[in-house]
DNA sequence: ATTATTTTTTAGACAAATCTAAAAAAAGGT
DNA sequence: ACCTTTTTTTAGATTTGTCTAAAAAATAAT
């Protein structure tokens, strides 16, 4: 396995290439990973000739049940490393993911098992997105979540996860105390453009829609 | 920086090419690596071109001040994430060099920082050596050390570093119960052979020469 | 000092991963 | 159904890092 290799199966992954009904196309790969269609092409024979993924010319990609192991145990990996970087090395949630996409290639399974159990087991990273197990089973549900823009007015819930990890949004989060865990109140909603009106602790904030698509909220 | 460029620095720096006397020649790099000469003309052609090494044909490669900088920056985390290993994951010290091999390539400044401070800033690593400090500083000396096959029968010392650090001396040593830090009490010399006779703890052994070469104490 | 041996370098080839430019296939529009 | 546009693939080139085989330089030996 080459780094390359595992960073497009983590790719295809995440656009959903793990179910066959949908194969993914060049160039929604090409795009997210910021390289060029024939270099997909290339690189789709390669993972083919390997098991790894289904591809037949023009038909796009989807991985195989080898493919989507072998994902699930880099994005373990990945999500791993991030917990360990926010919980024992005081990093942000914007500054993890760029040294875990170093760190989620390191070739030593016992590294990671300690790693793990380090961390106690996590079963979510520092984004609230679930970490697959030893086994390759991930909690694709995770926590019973709802985006914030799609909750009436007067719910109140924990902020358990986003949906965009961008460093950007991610900082606009810190900037307005927004974290994992944060109790929010939604007290009111612009019906001209979907702002809403939000406490969060006892600061009280208005957040664009784009804001509110981003953000799920356990509501209780 | 490419992790083979950052590989062959710190195999030169090893070899000792940071001093600008003796050039390292081709060959012993090759050997070192495990490589073939003409792929090690090649690289030092390109660590010269970036101002690394300095290199005359025919005439073997020493590092430049950068290229020492370089090098120790590499040797530093490398030696870090031993300790971190050893001291965090429980790993043994015939386990960690592979993995750290993997973990000196992870570029972030960082996250070495972090691992440092998490540590206490360590001076040695799990096999003894001084760990570079950020600046470059390494304490080449070490310990008052000597090896346990030059000092006197009746010396007791303690065992401070390894000379050999490969898996089946430091598995060795592990069956025999001595490791960094044990106090060692020189019994006995066979003239013959140079095998000594060692209390360990509450053991007694019988060491081979070999064996006593590659083991620094101080005494005390 | 001339030959033999060893070391080092060059030349050419190869694999991985990428690119550009051109060709082929698929999808869309009227 | 035909033409146009978009998507995808092929073909050929490039870079990094490696190799083998042959040439060149340095070292050693008689």
């Amino acid at each position: 396995m080459t780094r390359s290799e595992e960073n497009y199966l983590k790719t295809i992954f995440h656009l959903g290439g793990s179910k066959t009904t949908t194969p993914i196309t060049t160039n929604a790969i090409a795009e997210q990973m910021e390289t060029k269609p024939s270099s997909v092409t290339d690189m789709a024979k390669r993972l083919s000739e390997k098991g790894l993924v289904n591809y037949k010319k023009y038909q796009g990609v989807s991985l195989s049940e080898l493919g989507i192991k072998t994902a699930l145990n880099i994005i373990r990996k990945h999500r791993l490393w991030e917990v360990f970087l926010v919980r024992k090395l005081d990093f942000t949630w914007d500054e993890v993911h760029e040294v875990a996409e170093q760190l989620e290639h390191i070739k030593s399974e016992k590294l990671i098992d300690k790693i793990d159990e380090l961390l106690g087991f996590p079963k979510y990273d520092p984004h609230g997105d679930p970490i697959p197990t030893k086994n390759g089973d991930i909690d694709e549900q995770g926590y019973d979540k709802q985006l914030l823009s799609e909750l009436p007015v007067g719910t109140k819930g924990t902020c358990v996860a986003v949906k965009d990890s961008s460093v950007p949004f991610l900082q606009y989060l810190d900037k307005h105390g927004i974290s994992i865990g944060k109790t929010i109140h939604i007290l009111g909603k612009e019906v001209f453009d979907g702002s809403l009106h939000l406490r969060v602790g006892n600061r009280e904030h208005t957040v664009s829609q784009q804001i509110a698509t981003n953000l799920y909220l356990q509501s209780k």
